[in-house]
DNA sequence: CGCTGATTTCAGTCATTTCTGAAACAACAG
DNA sequence: CTGTTGTTTCAGAAATGACTGAAATCAGCG
């Protein structure tokens, strides 16, 4: 390997995280080394860069390409192909849970559903549905949830998690607040749906 | 493997699926196993379920001891060690949570914080510094938000899921109402920090 | 103690995955 | 068409990871 120390510790991590997950570890140094390249690089770069073979890049590249994780170049006069990341980290991000999703919670929740159709034969295999059933409530919870925030611009994106949790807070003082101005008793929360903001120190108390 | 169809089904599943991920097959059948019997299992037990050698399920137990993704029961009377999951789905989701962010997301973020305090020594290092500062600040965003709603308790992260992205919404029309109601710029959300809710239809439109 | 029943460890075997080099293939220029 | 440059495929080698059985260890109990 071949590469100046600060970009070859981070490209070992990288290759180390991606053994950790689904992704072998070429993939991961080769995604690293692509992600903190000014320029595109060719197959050829990247076997001098990482001291590996030509077709184990070739097919790396393939992989990465199926994840949407690499974007493909053409310089004029040049039939190589060349290769690079998309700039945007949270285009990145977006991508990665698309396909996370795509290749892992999609393919359970339809087991899931499958299996939930079938008749248990056995007391044994109703309770096994019961608990399939909760799973499948929460990764559904989780997934609408993810359907909905992934379509949001980045900047609100990023504001909505700067803001954590305490929107939470403002939906308890929203209870209290509906209570005060309405007689209306709280709890029940059906958060959200239609109310609207006002500024600090404003308003009803 | 001796099991009934349903959850035979469901326990090849989920071992697919963890060698998909990084923990192996047989964690991933043992865990699925464990996640829909209704009484705690001993290792003995599972043997026969999934028709694997003794030592390899007391390994595999282990390594699912180290992810706190099972919890250990004694029945009196009885020396044998039994296994369980935790009942409540979403605590099973927080400690998975916990746990992936402990293995992956921590030393990610502190290799990075290690490689940005170097100095760089050529152009092509100042460039990957930079990505690398892009990277790492979008990981100190999300594990920011993490950290603040996981505390949550969870009917409040089920509420905060439910609002999902309307929850923007609200701060666009915030922004519109503080500069209806106070001649403020909109603009700027520094957002939420002391806003308050009103019921609908009312106060300020 | 030392026996019993249970669990853990570990060295070696087996299986899977990753990686390579050679060969096939593709696109283009002359 | 033929030579050149670049990419992909693929069968087998190398490396890694999972699994097993035998032996070691542990915890109570008489």
């Amino acid at each position: 390997m071949n590469l100046p120390p600060l970009i070859q510790s981070f490209v070992l991590h990288f290759g180390e995280m991606g053994s950790r997950w689904g992704i072998n570890r070429t993939v991961g140094q080769i995604y690293a080394l692509l992600y903190v390249s000014p320029e595109p690089l060719c197959a050829e770069e990247i076997v001098e860069a990482l001291g590996i073979s030509r077709s184990n890049v070739s097919m790396s590249l393939r992989e990465l390409q199926a994840w949407n994780l690499v974007v493909l170049k053409h310089l004029p006069n040049d039939r190589r192909d060349f290769f690079t990341t998309p700039d945007d980290v949270w285009q990145i991000l977006r991508t990665l849970a698309e396909e996370r999703k795509k290749r892992e919670v999609d393919p359970t929740l339809s087991v899931l559903r499958e299996i939930l159709m079938q008749p248990p034969g056995s007391p044994r295999e109703r309770y096994a549905q019961e608990r399939m059933a909760e799973m499948h409530g929460l990764i559904e919870q989780l997934t609408t949830w993810y359907e909905d925030v992934k379509r949001l611009e980045t900047e609100r994106l990023a504001n909505l998690l700067s803001l954590g949790s305490k929107i939470t807070r403002l939906l308890e003082t929203k209870d209290r607040i509906v209570t005060l101005g309405r007689g209306r008793k709280a709890g029940k929360k059906q958060a959200g749906e239609q109310v609207r903001l006002v500024a600090p120190d404003d308003g009803a108390q």
